[in-house]
DNA sequence: ATCGTAAATGAACGGCATTCATTTAGTGGT
DNA sequence: ACCACTAAATGAATGCCGTTCATTTACGAT
């Protein structure tokens, strides 16, 4: 029986609220770059463990559905993400500083970016430099560089992925747990690594992840500069 | 109305087909080696998309939740396959070879095995060694190997995450599709990487992701090979 | 004016990992 | 020999999730 208060039912009455607009706008409340925005900022405030399409859509005050007008699935948000992320590593040196500075601060900015974005990894990897025009022209920065700075042409793409391979590694090396590297009870049995774990603890002052990409970076500026004619 | 022929409804009646089996197996059925092997033949022949639990239950003839009295997670899973194919990574170089060459034999089998297993990498990456014994076994092989060779001790681990951060990376990069460069439509707006682009092609023998791989493992073997003292 | 279309809604769908109450059959203790 | 305990299965249910679709509406062009 009903709530001695409840009006009877109507399905035309009208409720205390009005009705949630339907139909076309005044005008469009989404865009890709409106929603690459939102997403980002989602990203940043929940993690990609909190971002939905439902959570997405939420934080623009649209039902998930309308963002299918403007991308045609979650993925594609991911590529507007990623893309845009892009437009923050830093490629001014390969105008200004020597070669091998500009590698520098190019690896360790990239690095530093996606270290904050590694489910992006995946997608970037194998993304096709067409669908992400700011991608695009970091390669085409970068590439001159090298160009500029008289490396063999042919050897140009393999040394940038190299170098990238080496940077997307290490980003998800930078949100490894400290202690990932104990034996734990294991130890007697891996004398060898334990020791060199142990070892790595005392000397070093900066982070591992640190250290580490700093040892490669530098193996691989100090051979690739060799190459140059 | 019931079908002229049906039975009327009868909740006690014996369907032709036996009750399937509830409770206690005369024998587990399931442990976690068989979880593991069933899970590698279905991503062999489902790829990661149809690697589900329910799935990976199909082929195990057992209902979904009957897993999970053996693993906590999906994840768990992941974990037990990825711990199985690193003892698929060849380290017996280290015993006999030199340094050089043990660690591009096991540069070379490591990024072949996960190549095909890419949505691993984001596991293994942040996972305890402690949660993987074989891949524990893995890294006091390598650590030996590198300590055999004269490596400062201190330096031993950062040598191997630096390999091991492109090795991950590269792996991704075999996945890739062979046009990923292509600049398309915008090739005007990027002149310097398209011509890279192109010589790269040009000269190409051998797949570009194996060219990148060699130099950049090249350069860090030869950059760490100084080190030793 | 009218017509087409862009852009929103909300209901529905199928699939997913995971949880839970329940059932059963061995195991170990008395 | 009996009983209590527990390991290991079932299948129903849960709560998300990404995505699709019919429907509604208002702007812009003809």
């Amino acid at each position: 029986m009903p709530a001695p208060t409840s009006a009877p039912a109507d399905p035309h009455r009208h409720d205390a609220k009005p009705r949630r607009r339907v139909g076309r706008p005044a005008a469009a409340v989404l865009d890709q770059d409106g929603i690459t925005a939102a997403a980002l900022q989602l990203i940043g405030k929940s993690g990609y463990d909190g971002f939905t399409m439902a959570a997405l859509a939420r934080t623009l005050n649209v039902a998930p559905s309308a963002l299918y007008n403007h991308v045609s699935s979650k993925r594609d948000v991911l590529v507007l993400v990623q893309d845009h992320l892009t437009s923050f590593v830093d490629v001014s040196n390969f105008e200004a500083e020597p070669w091998d500075q500009a590698v520098r601060s190019w690896a360790w900015s990239y690095r530093d970016v996606f270290s904050k974005h590694t489910p992006l990894i995946p997608v970037i990897a194998v993304l096709p430099v067409t669908d992400a025009p700011k991608t695009l022209a970091m390669y085409e920065a970068v590439s001159a560089g090298f160009s500029r700075a008289g490396f063999p042409q042919g050897l140009i793409v393999s040394a940038i992925v190299a170098l990238e391979s080496f940077i997307f590694g290490s980003a998800y090396d930078v949100t490894a747990p400290a202690d990932i590297f104990d034996s734990g009870s294991m130890a007697d049995s891996t004398p060898n690594f334990t020791a060199a774990v142990k070892q790595q603890d005392l000397e070093g002052y900066d982070k591992p992840a640190d250290v580490a990409f700093n040892l490669g970076l530098e193996a691989m500026i100090a051979r690739f500069g060799t190459l140059r004619g």
